[in-house]
DNA sequence: CCCAAGTGAGACATCTTTGTCTCACATTGG
DNA sequence: CCAATGTGAGACAAAGATGTCTCACTTGGG
């Protein structure tokens, strides 16, 4: 180890915590600090050196959320093509952090502070942006309003999170699914 | 009152305090069992003589989320006329229930048990079912499994009742945004 | 009026989780 | 070999939530 203090492997460790702490979470967002630390594969006390608490904790899956987010709204480049396959390179690379983003929209604990974190707004705006763009175009229909299809992206990343560690969709189909749904709907349109 | 113990103003306290609990626990999950009661307007002892526990809380809000989710289940008759105006019909009889549903669906502690409530199991097939009927006349598209669209269902429901609490969506859109996304998607079909 | 039932307020012990601390052990680099 | 760093295990107190109890008060029926 350095004699200036480096965290050689600490970075590599605090991400691995935050992810396992993640897949944890997600399927039980009430999971104790040891319970953390236990899935984590490490002590409870190892837990606290990289969190100073289970706030601290849930705030940097937020961060980590968010950075995810945001690296995949830069991969999709929303602002190219069609929005329709904009939406569709947003969601497959969304997709491996969509078990976190179910985990942070049920935490509602999380925007009950009067300042919450601003990633989430600038996120709001890049993906309402890309449905005002397609209603715009005119790809898009006009009466669902884009604040409503962000929310309903949403809720079908969660959705979809959920059933594929359920085992009631398989995996495979995640991306296919959510934006068949989102965009086409269940009804048939070749009639 | 009557020396037979009858329960003249309890069913209908018991009801009242399960309907603002869920209100409460909908917003804040982490509710304690004082703010459930306050929310209530009654005192915790109140409360505990009502529920002997918060589980005993929790599983008498699954029950009734249950009932309801069944009770609109009836009112839509899912089994008359096209499936799409069923789904309808469907959405805009939950609506009421959609907090309440939105919060169970996310109290995964609900279904860690090794028995779970076979209510929900009920209510599953009978919306698959309605899904898979769109599918044999035609009306649905069959790349999209009745089971996705039922969680997607489910997820939807949670997503509008939630943007229509933080106002980002109005109440009187709830049930149009769902069905017509649900149904519908975003895309344009009148090209 | 009187009594029974229900209620609210509060005290109390208990349990869980959390946050902090210490100490022994392992690993790594000099 | 030795020193420094990181870690795990455990003890510990503090805080919060829960479940239970008592007691005084109110209300409604007989």
């Amino acid at each position: 180890m350095s004699h200036l203090g480096y965290p050689c492997l600490m970075a590599l460790d605090r991400d691995h915590v935050l992810r396992s702490a993640a897949t944890l979470l997600t399927r039980k967002s009430t999971a104790t600090m040891d319970e953390v630390a236990k899935a984590a594969g490490i002590s409870r006390a190892t837990l606290h050196r990289h969190f100073a608490g289970r706030d601290a904790l849930v705030r940097a899956l937020e961060a980590l959320g968010i950075a995810e987010c945001e690296a995949a709204l830069d991969t999709a480049r929303l602002d190219e093509g069609p929005a329709g396959e904009a939406v569709h390179r947003l969601v497959r690379a969304i997709e491996p952090a969509a078990g976190l983003l179910a985990f942070l929209y049920t935490e509602n604990q999380l925007f009950e502070g009067e300042e919450q974190n601003q990633g989430w707004a600038r996120i709001d705006e890049r993906l309402t942006s890309v449905f005002r763009r397609g209603q715009e175009t005119g790809e898009f229909r006009i009466d669902l309003t884009p604040a409503w299809l962000t929310e309903a992206l949403y809720g079908l990343l969660a959705s979809g999170a959920w059933a594929v560690s359920e085992g009631r969709v398989a995996a495979n189909d995640f991306t296919y699914m959510i934006v068949e749904l989102l965009l086409g709907g269940a009804r048939r349109t070749t009639a």
